[in-house]
DNA sequence: CTGAAAGCGCTTACAG
DNA sequence: CTGAAAGCGCTTACAG
């Protein structure tokens, strides 16, 4: 039953004991037809009687498969990702595969290290969420290397699968609804200076207030570390100013949590007192108080997609590289 | 530079090209001291030259180590386990292992799963919280198996390495304080049934009681998902008896934010009308409204600590079982 | 200081 | 229906 410890119980070590080959083991494990009834279940007999396991290590330098993927994010702790994750943890489970994990915080000397570990260990393919300056040739050789696809950010002119929501259409519609509430003056504050997803979501902002010739105000557009506390100290900053926005945008609601926070620091009560909208809807953002009004970026539903677009790039390393924008939806609260 | 697909750049393409055998690559490649400077040099030089990627499986094939391990938690989207991972991943990193990710949702079924997954992946150990219900012997035989290192629950009489808080203390200082601001009528709400934390943190509510004379109601120990919903509908049941509690005690914060709002959703504001207290501490605890009372259970320095015994342990085979109790602190905030 | 050879545990044509 | 053999890409005694 139990391994002696050092000694792996191999598929030569069932054929002994049953007295086929190790081919004809093999054969049984991968449910090939042509073996008879009567082997196949002595074999499996056998199998359960030595506890084998089978060694996917060893199959996949043959096959070159290893069922394991990498998913490079920039940061678990961060419930965006959290739920992402999760997302992508159910649908290779369904498929069996796994996925090795790694988190960069944003920082490209972490992100070029998980490369190299991925690839050293073969995996399958790689789902990445690129740190904001990561090179576009970095990424163009990765996917030549390996089934590629990016989440939540693309890098602009590099033609890989791509899962995100649609940014500039979330701002969008949250800046109209805070301009249908009145407010004229409106910040934006957070997200990875070079993310397209910041530029996509600041663009969104722009549109909309030159739409109706609300006229820009740059020293309202900040950036700040992606945490609770980057938006906790940037949102002080701001009202500060002399003329102190009514209502702030926020990058996404790790970032919005910090705003409201400052501003209560600041005695000011968010969303009676100063609007604040955030973007991903993680499950925390309706649980708050006051509750968050975010954009809703569905990042369960992004996750699943990413792990069953990159499976499909496995299996068919030539179908048409798929781009996939998911719909956002604003959704109102407390806070705005 | 870039690799044709499907052909790999192996050690003996680099033997090729510099003109030595394939050992000699792998002695440059392992550090070995006695190769020449000069032929050091050049294998080196080539191997960036024609972009050769070690492969690690076929190496962990003959060493019989995979830098890889096995990480099997419960739910990632729970912010303890996200900053459990957080600290593993930490660790792991400087060490150049990474994790192979496992969400059981605690259903036994996946656990075997997952343990399947790791032993055919060949990882060289395996960081598990176990789902309540897990037989001890599967933990012994896996552990017989495979360097194992239990987190955050461990299993009675099962002897293996084993990092977590110290559930009761925490309680107990918990408890103390409710009773000290003058609490007689404490619930507790939520946990895995049969998980030893839970069972840890109960017992030291009752002894604390016990303590002060106060008569345990039955009725004001209730369980529930250790979700924020979990907690949400629990509280409102718990509220609706005769004679309702003044404070409760939570299984952990999660289940401590979803009693805070189930509070609310009976019109009753968490601090000033129900004291209550959570358990993990978390990042968000401190965030919330009111800010949460709860007991510190350092998840990321855990995270660290499991990692670190589980590297020992597979260096060193043979060293003494340890099991590491963190010591817990109270961290009094606004909703007691 | 360097190379030839065996072997880790699988799969997969190829024979029979 | 089943087996012998080669090979995936490494490491590691063993010679020289």
């Amino acid at each position: 039953m139990d391994q002696i410890p050092g000694h792996r119980v191999t598929l030569q070590d069932v054929a002994d004991a049953v007295g086929v080959s190790k081919s004809t083991v093999s054969l049984v494990l991968s449910n090939h037809p042509r073996i008879s009834q009567e082997t196949r279940q002595r074999v499996l007999d056998t199998v359960d009687e030595l506890g084998y396991v089978y060694d996917r290590r060893a199959a996949s330098l043959r096959t070159r498969q290893s069922f394991t993927i990498g998913l490079i994010i920039t940061d678990i702790t961060n419930p965006f990702y959290a739920e992402l994750t999760s997302g992508i943890e159910h649908t290779l489970l369904a498929k069996n595969y796994i996925a090795l994990l790694g988190s960069t915080t944003d920082l490209l000397q972490n992100q070029e290290r998980f490369f190299a570990t991925m690839r050293e260990r073969s995996a399958d393919g790689i789902i990445l969420c690129p740190a904001p300056g990561t090179p576009p040739e970095t990424i163009l050789r990765l996917s030549r290397q390996l089934p590629t696809v990016l989440i939540a950010r693309y890098l602009a002119g590099v033609d890989v699968d791509y899962v995100g929501a649609d940014n500039e259409l979330g701002t969008r519609r949250a800046t109209e609804h805070l301009i249908e509430r009145g407010h004229r003056r409106i910040a934006f504050v957070g997200g990875p200076q070079d993310s397209s997803a910041r530029q996509d979501r600041l663009r969104g902002l722009v549109s909309i207030l030159e739409k109706h010739r609300i006229p820009l105000d740059e020293s309202l557009m900040v950036t700040c570390a992606v945490t609770r506390n980057g938006g906790y100290t940037a949102i002080q900053q701001v009202m500060r100013a002399d003329d102190p926005p009514t209502a702030v945008l926020c990058y996404n609601d790790v970032v919005a949590f910090g705003v409201m926070l400052g501003l209560r620091a600041c005695d000011l009560e968010p969303g009676p007192d100063v609007a604040v909208v955030g973007f991903d809807d993680v499950n925390e953002a309706s649980l708050w108080n006051p509750s968050l009004s975010t954009v809703s970026a569905t990042p369960t539903e992004m996750g699943q997609h990413a792990a069953d677009l990159l499976l499909k790039r496995i299996e068919q390393p030539d179908r048409p590289i798929q781009q996939m924008i998911l719909p956002s939806t604003l959704i109102i609260r407390a806070s705005s």
